[in-house]
DNA sequence: TGAAATTAGTTTCATATGTAACTATACTGC
DNA sequence: GCAGTATAGTTACATATGAAACTAATTTCA
């Protein structure tokens, strides 16, 4: 995948972190802060993906073995539950999920007769998608435990914290 | 993966958003709000996956191809980075990435040269990491890349504000 | 017009992923 | 000691993934 471009990897000294616990063993690591440390934990990247990985893990036990649904089975839902008639792109777009797996995912749904799907006849490329009523029924049923797992997410946040940290998010730009 | 375990998917009445621009299209959905509208961009996993993964995108295009390495490579170099001498399951821990994810990482990492391996004397089974001297020369040449990513990230953020959504994250309970 | 470029969506293919099974080491309590 | 259990890490396998190639419909503009 990635091609073999590597930068020049000659000698250099020591990073080590203030927080390190376990530095300088066995001989091989000289101890010292060389260059200002850089902090993982203060790292935006690292902390939404860390974050992230962990709710989506902890959510998706929540619904995929119950309603056959994986991740991005889910996704295409919770969008077209909000809004029918989106087109496949549209979808790609609200999830920033790849369009090959919004494809594959509308695939799965069709074949489970949990989405129908027309194509727009001012321009037959695009599809129209909508759950179907089977796929409003479980929709249905999932909204609760979206409901519930949001509200054990944020026990710890007063309504304007959840608030401000959503019009947070809102501010970066990814 | 997921075993049919299907709830019953009998027939059901429509949910439309009220944000919804292409409502009721060919006759075949009846429009109303017959329960509380679910609203996906309030939904905060759902915010977290679709930023994280164009954060994540975007981050790694600035370094995988530069550098050859793939998103779980640079997590587990990030995490030794900042302190030496973890084992993978630490690293595992750190990084909320899969045991099998970090074992293939650090396999990768040891062959490129970027890691140093030993065994724990006390617990054989238990690996300690280490970057090697040409691992931290790609470290060092990745971190001012974070640094640059994260303050575009944030530039329209107070420094306040960025330490606000920090500690705000850190008071989720995923 | 109609050939070239663009766009929506699918398929192919090589790679990445996680679950479960495995190996090897260490602990537990008898 | 040593059987039984637990833990760290790896391997095997089936599935998921995305880049690139493809098909098909549409737009552009000479």
């Amino acid at each position: 995948m990635c091609q073999p471009l590597n930068a020049g990897e000659f000698e250099a000294v020591v990073i080590t972190s203030k927080k390190t616990q376990l530095t300088a063993r066995n001989g091989s690591l000289a101890v010292g802060d060389l260059e200002a440390v850089f902090d993982l934990d203060d790292f935006l990247p690292y902390r939404l993906s860390a974050l992230t990985n962990r709710i989506s893990r902890a959510f998706s036990a929540l619904y995929s073995a119950r309603f056959d649904l994986t991740i991005p089975e889910w996704r295409v839902m919770a969008v077209l539950g909000q809004e029918n008639g989106l087109s496949a792109d549209q979808v790609c777009a609200k999830t920033e999920m790849d369009k090959v797996t919004v494809s594959r995912a509308v695939t799965r749904l069709l074949g489970k007769g949990r989405l129908v799907r027309e194509f727009a006849s001012v321009d037959r490329r695009r599809s129209v998608l909508a759950l179907s009523a089977r796929g409003r029924v479980v929709y249905k049923q999932i909204i609760p435990l979206a409901r519930e797992y949001e509200q054990a997410l944020t026990v710890d946040l007063a309504g304007p914290e959840r608030l401000a940290l959503l019009a947070l998010l809102d501010r970066l730009r990814p």
